[in-house]
DNA sequence: ACCTAAGCGAGACGGTACGTCTCGTCTTGCG
DNA sequence: CGCAAGACGAGACGTACCGTCTCGCTTAGGT
């Protein structure tokens, strides 16, 4: 995919430093290696190979396969659309399908699934992946907050815990293959997480 | 030259047929590496030592690691609260709670995390996963359909969507080490998905 | 004494190139299990524990078993004694003699008796049994050319014939556990060998 | 009707005595195994498959491979020639001529390895194998107390030790694959062994 | 005509060894 | 000192056989 080792030409080190075409081309062959193998094929010595770079010179920047996976998850250019349309579930909604295209359509949604699995084992990929998500949170929850602002929606309402629901709700469909639904279901979970699923009577 | 007596009582073959004590050590065996060594530790070697089985025993029966996780998975008994208080609210609630606190005070959430793990690369196991988790939308949605027959819930809603939603909550909570929390902010996501975020007077 | 390991302190890698001490130590360990265990317990495994070695690091410079029963042999010194009495008869049963002894005493016989053993099945034991054959053909025909050159031995006599029948009777000897017969049988052998089994006047 | 039998006609007990046909299916599976996957691919679990019968069938008859495999060994014919010729030098090399052919152009060669390999391990093949070493003596030295017994071999010579070394001479060239050569060496060692390798006038 | 006893095919069992893979560490020699 | 290279001890992978065991069935011979 992205191979820029050109033939023979070998790279060396360029003194008492870090080779910043090194690591570059490491973190490139680690997710050359991660989209073409998946995960299980995800193995340093294979990103080794594939980078024409040893093994420790892996090692002695990223301490773990965890690490480097983030390292190439936060390369990805993140352009999910936060919209504003002035209505909070076509917000809530563009966002997440927005987010759900990105998944399916670039290394993203991969490289996210593996970090989620890396993170069960390892404590920290656990700890980048919860600090992530409070990043995340807070980000979809500013679109709650300018909804509130103006007063779409109640105020005793929790913005990080709306983001949380939405965020889960992808999440699940990420890890599940489900990503291909139609919007119809989407659109459905956002409605009722904005308008509540009660009668107009209930209450 | 090969000696096969190994101790004194030592689990033998009774014949062409499976031995349902070798399946049993072999389940419990594999339970206990996975408690106590994690996911990482959980392999086919470990809990073979541990169950005192050969190899070939666990290949025989369960093609894959995937496999003898679903096992130990649906051993578990799953006491989990389908309330009927009357209230959608409080069902969900109650449902939610207890199943936090199963999966944090039962080998099943460990268990269940490493499914999902697993999930991520074997095929097998993320057919599993999703068989077992439309079995378990279909379970939770009748909650959401007993409400509705009586009222509390308007028509057009899709149980299954409402289920998706609580149970994707659930997961990432168990995902992100997030099931200690208080009940305040479950109660709040329930209640948001019940009721909605709006204001009383938006639509 | 066969083990190397000096305690705690494990072998390591010295670099990108072959460590010695290992290769050594594997040396070692193969004849120690091969003396102790015999030929069926020689095993790349029980090898590669009594050198304290990865299994890779074997297969990564013996290709086979063969290989590593071999580069044993080779080790062991040869020191057969190829005396010069004058008489060819006397030299032949000193050599036969002394080899008789090596293998009874040293490691020597039971090496060989393995590696014949292999090359029933290894190719390429048996391509390395035959080179040495040759070898030592050519080794004990000299004992037949420098008895020849004395006018011993008639002109159109083939000396590696003569090597071939004195090996092969070694060979037998040692393949069914003849090497503790007393000399009158070797002497005899070697003298019909030399003087024919005539009686005076045939011909 | 109680036929659980998965094929069309699968040998039975036949009541409380051995099966003859088992055995002898059994046999000619072993034989068929061995010259088809040679020494290495003789297993029982192979031989078993190979014959339909179970492995149990197999041990409670013969005791190990070596027992298994002598049995097939001897199972064959033996037409060696005994030639008369009136010359024995003559007879010698028809006899080992005959050998080698057999050895070529039959199984027996192949298994005849097989049970020298087995004999280096299995103490029971090595008894065999040295029995049968014995009887073979027995019969080539008959040659040679004919030969006696007409005057043509003096009357000191140990027809076992004659035998000896030309049974040495034909094992070796056996289990080295020389069992091809042209004539004229085979000639020569037999001329050799009977007339001597000396000079005329030496002694 | 029943009953016991042993042989039979089948195949599961606890094991060991196979040869390969990756792990994370180490050390070299070049730049 | 960084770098590519790759050897190292360790140990898991999934497979092949080992020799033992039990099963359910078969039949012969003794009762």
């Amino acid at each position: 995919m992205t191979d820029t080792t050109t033939g023979k030409d070998a790279r060396r080190s360029i003194g008492a430093r870090r080779n910043p075409d090194s690591a570059e081309a490491i973190r490139e062959a680690a997710e050359a290696v991660l989209l073409e193998h998946g995960y299980p094929g995800f193995t340093i010595e294979a990103v080794a190979r594939r980078a024409r770079a040893g093994k420790p010179t892996i090692y002695r920047w990223w301490p773990s396969k965890a690490a480097l996976l983030l390292d190439v998850y936060q390369r990805q250019k993140r352009d999910v659309v936060y919209a504003d349309t002035g209505s909070l579930e076509n917000d809530l909604f563009l966002f997440l399908k927005s987010l759900f295209r990105q998944w399916r359509e670039t290394p993203m949604g991969q490289i996210f699934r593996s970090i989620i699995s890396e993170a069960q084992s390892d404590p920290a990929a656990a700890r980048a992946l919860a600090e992530s998500g409070r990043d995340r949170r807070q980000h979809t929850g500013q679109l709650v907050e300018r909804a509130r602002a103006r007063g779409e929606v109640a105020d005793d309402v929790d913005p990080q815990v709306v983001a949380d629901l939405a965020a889960s709700y992808a999440w699940t469909h990420l890890l599940t293959d489900r990503l291909e639904e139609d919007d119809t279901e989407l659109r459905s979970a956002v409605r009722y997480l904005v308008r509540g699923i009660r009668t107009a009577g209930a209450g």
